[in-house]
DNA sequence: CATGAATGAGGATTCATTCAT
DNA sequence: GATGAATGAATCCTCATTCAT
């Protein structure tokens, strides 16, 4: 499919309101961040916006979704390796961590607002997001699956097992943005790694 | 300290409005929730609120303060039993589970705002909040500490592992929230120290 | 007129209160005051206020009554004294700075709220202090309507003479108070004499 | 500097703003004033007023900073003119009640509020408006320096000399403006000038 | 009478959204 | 398409006034 300039400019606009809406949401939180804000950031009239997004709300969405995707392909990249399921994990935990190290603001923003995406509160929100959420989960959750089916794994409820993993690596990454974001994110891969694996305590 | 029926009441319409606020706050988040919903719920008018507290914010912190102080005693309590470190490791994930499934509204507030608790949106929140749960993460650390130099804990930076020990905990409450609820939060306790303790590996 | 307990406590309580709110008035104006400030500092609860006066403007227009009342018995013993017209104006610049000089925070409250005493602003307001401030333009309009017919002031309507000397006085009082209140109102009343009667221009 | 279309009707603009606020603010005074009935008055909306000024204060401040701008431009042209001084006061008495005459609603304004611009009550207030008020009176007493040094006024100190003048000029403006502004100020500009320069008494 | 909690009517301000140019 | 001014609904907060105790 290739664009004439028309279609590219648009592509590229839009793409300049999400990076400046990311920053913004990143800095305040959905509700706290202003359009006004996100405008002056991406150095367009505040009007523009609704040129590329339906509103305030399909703006934040689209990138959630865009961060979404990304992650979506790491994951799947690795679970549809030829690799057995131990060095998958090992992979994921690596290459997650390495997307959220290179992409810090998308979780400063998908994390906190994620407990907010009921349907009371944001329905339209949480019918486009959470469904590609869970297909996160759902691919991680074969690998566990298929380790537990070879016998490398405990035989505990494979949804409850991802659900620790993805706990691990998120108060890895929360710690990091809340301590300022000192040193790298990789460094805590290999702690992440050995407690999934192999637990704390000395066997 | 004994109080006469005026101060009783007082501090027990404090607690309704603090019931009416943990409601709607952990329904819409901080910054949707509005003061005429909270006194709605709690049958009283938007101004008597004033009364009890400064203002919005000063009624978001003493809810939070509020649920962060049991759970620090909770916390203290296990912390300061003569038990041996991998058993208050076990009681600490058994209780702190157990006071979640309590106070499930609690999590629900406390737990997607806290990332939003940075000096650049709500430099007043967070003075009052952060120090509070720095305390707790401070009293489980020294429960790895102490089990780290009786070589009962893989050595490893014991913040870094505190802060694994919190992740599992908390991916265990935020899913339990996130399919509504059924079930109870104990069950996952087992696994979540199975995991912590021994690995997900079969050894 | 002998009054008993009751009424004594009565009479000076409604002093406190009148005294609380000449403060209050004085430093923030009619609108900014508030009544929690002024029953704080008469040691009173907001409630109490009402046992005594109507409302706030009750309040008010009691306050300027009191402080008008003063005023209209320093000029009358002076208008009604035997001293000839030129001696009774000098005499009632002297005793009118005086009396401001001891009562400043009166002049406060009177001189910047008078503009708006008007039927558009405080229907009641005006009603009850205008007159009152009239019968005082209007005791010194006849020492100088006296004045005139003696030959010894000029033949100019009387009442804008009046209106001029007020104007003297009140200029001098409003910067006395602007600049902080330094030095004596007494000061001033020579100057104010002399342009008067005098004018500024050396003969 | 010629203004594109835009620039002029937002210059208009602010000026139907500026104009609604006066008739309001002369009306009511600064606190019992509405922006909403501000907004009325201008034909637009409560919230188009934040796009000319900052706030309620901003708005008040302006209005009066024009007004006393513009006051400053007279009282300068006549200062800074070849006339001698005593020419000079009658020229300033003359063309400052001409200036109200014009111009009531300014007056009515910044007259009564003006003892209220203090720093306890309103100190952004007090900070953009008293230093260009102070110019006004500093020009005029350069004046009045002048003829004393000539020997033309009498050797009382010029500020104070100033002030009894404004005293004049303010209280026959005042009277005029609560007696229901019939006749023209320009009638007494004769009887200021006579008092001030000559006096009250007969010579 | 005094108290002080509750009321509820405002008022200033913000901001997503619309729309004429 | 971009602009930026206007809109107006929404929300926090204040405070005079009332009233049960």
């Amino acid at each position: 499919m290739t664009l004439n300039r028309r279609q590219r400019e648009k592509k590229e606009r839009r793409s300049v309101f999400l990076m400046a809406a990311k920053a913004v949401f990143a800095e305040k939180g959905f509700d706290a961040a202003t359009l006004d804000e996100i405008a002056n950031r991406a150095e367009f009239s505040k009007g523009a916006i609704y040129g590329y997004f339906k509103d305030k709300d399909d703006l934040f969405i689209s990138l959630i979704e865009e961060g979404l995707n990304k992650l979506s392909m790491i994951i799947r990249s690795v679970v549809e390796s030829p690799l057995p399921p131990i060095e998958k994990i090992k992979e994921l935990i690596k290459s997650v961590l390495a997307y959220f190290d290179e992409n810090k603001e998308f979780f400063r923003i998908f994390t906190p607002e994620r407990g907010g995406f009921t349907d009371k509160k944001h329905p339209r929100v949480a019918k486009r997001i959470l469904p590609k959420w869970n297909d996160n989960i759902g691919f991680v959750t074969e690998v566990i699956k298929d380790g537990i089916e070879m016998g490398v794994f405990k035989n505990i409820d494979p949804t409850t097992l991802t659900n620790a993993l993805f706990g691990l690596v998120q108060s890895s990454i929360s710690r990091w943005i809340m301590e300022g974001r000192k040193g790298s994110l990789k460094r805590d891969a290999e702690v992440i790694t050995t407690i999934f694996l192999d637990g704390a305590k000395l066997q």
